[in-house]
DNA sequence: TACTATAATTGTACCGGTACAATTAATCAA
DNA sequence: TTGATTAATTGTACCGGTACAATTATAGTA
């Protein structure tokens, strides 16, 4: 792990552990410098990280804050796309409905950056929060990149075990959501009513070397999924 | 204008006047530095803030890459949420239904950190993307921080106006989103039905000292609103 | 040809430094 | 007490440098 993140992580662990407030104040740039020992170089990346997670707000001539939003039951949006797998003290459990290689369609192949003559894994889930239903999930990963998978898997952590035994790296994702209405076969997975609304994401996960390698639709319970995005200002 | 900041719109011109594609190569790191004449870390910056927007992506041993997203017709989440008011091409107009001083109701002064006996102004409209219902809004400012506001200004941007005449310097927001149906107002404003599907978005608006300043509800149209998030890789 | 080992390329981590702008605290004047 | 002026605090911009890891190109070997 990288120095600085290691020092991000540890600076939000404090204001967890001491469980800071909104407008808490951080000590000094050149008191983290000499309790972290690093240079103020490491220090000022660590924290441009935990401002860009949301975790703090930097003033200049002021000093460090605490940022936190206030709205239990909001999942962060980005937590819940494979970013992440820490969704706070939530548990997060998955039906796997289908494991299996074969053809992707046109569609598919197109936002992978295949042919429909690659082989690719298709997964279908029923993901839960807390025991409820939270989203209904079909996924496409190219098996030229990710050569194996099975039941066990996929019930866990996919991009974990991506990341860990196949020792590739992702790099960033391309999300399109859009608000419908449930199909018969969607709403029988979610418990709903057809034509009841939805929130659907279709996401493209790439790795860092820009290459596609997981299309993912993903069809969320209305009633059960409220987001929460915390945004930095104008980049430019 | 900051000279990272200076050299990463330079950058994304040359980016879009070249018209260059998805995993087009950029000059080498050095190549830029004399290019630009600018420091080494100074590119560095720029071309981190072009990667956070979703513009390039680096790759450490390889190069620097553009990035692209292939869907037109979707916007970017984040520039419909008033920090940009580049949409592409793409106009945006405003019907004003209201722009006038009140007092918040409990929900409203809790969100802005206000009491309720503290002013604010309340301002209506409906918006439209390309002649077409966008959405219908619903937003407070506090007034001791926006002392001032019309129709003309409201027709317009809002956050212009705010950052450029008030001079003051907007940080960041909370967004938190939520899919329901719509109420009959709603589907009047909209030319919907009452309970059709909508995505819902109430976003704080920070000044960059951290003080909330604007309270937003934004009641989406479901078929004209499509949104696009470029997200970048575990940030630890 | 195909595979391996080596070298060159290239972006990132990390260091330390100066200058400066925004904020806040202290000082002084009315 | 109030308001303005000055000074101290504090984070950010920008500079330049070394070391290194990931990638790609090259050379060598079977």
């Amino acid at each position: 792990m990288l120095k600085y993140q290691q020092v991000a992580a540890e600076i939000e662990q404090y204001i967890n552990q001491h469980d800071l407030k909104q407008g808490d104040k951080l000590p000094v740039l050149e008191q983290l410098m000499s309790q972290y020992a690093v240079s103020k170089s490491t220090i000022t990346k660590a924290l441009e990280l935990l401002e860009r997670k949301g975790v703090i707000f930097q003033l200049r001539g002021s000093g460090i804050f605490v940022r936190r939003h206030n709205r239990p039951g909001y999942m962060s949006l980005f937590s819940t796309q494979g970013f992440k797998s820490n969704l706070g003290d939530r548990v997060l459990t998955s039906d796997v409905l289908d494991v299996s290689v074969t053809k992707p369609d046109a569609t598919v192949a197109q936002n992978l950056g295949i042919d429909v003559t690659d082989d690719v894994y298709r997964v279908e889930r029923v993901r839960f929060v807390d025991g409820e239903v939270f989203c209904y999930e079909e996924s496409y990963y190219v098996k030229a990149i990710v050569p194996y998978l099975n039941r066990e898997i996929v019930a866990d952590s996919i991009f974990d075990y991506v990341q860990g035994a196949l020792g590739v790296t992702i790099g960033f994702s391309d999300m399109y959501m859009q608000v419908g209405r449930l199909t018969e076969t969607e709403a029988g997975y979610l418990g709903l009513q057809m034509e009841d609304p939805t929130l659907r994401i279709e996401t493209i996960f790439h790795l860092s070397n820009g290459k596609p390698f997981d299309y993912s639709r993903i069809t969320y319970h209305y009633e059960h999924s409220q987001f929460v995005v915390q945004a930095n200002g104008p980049y430019m």
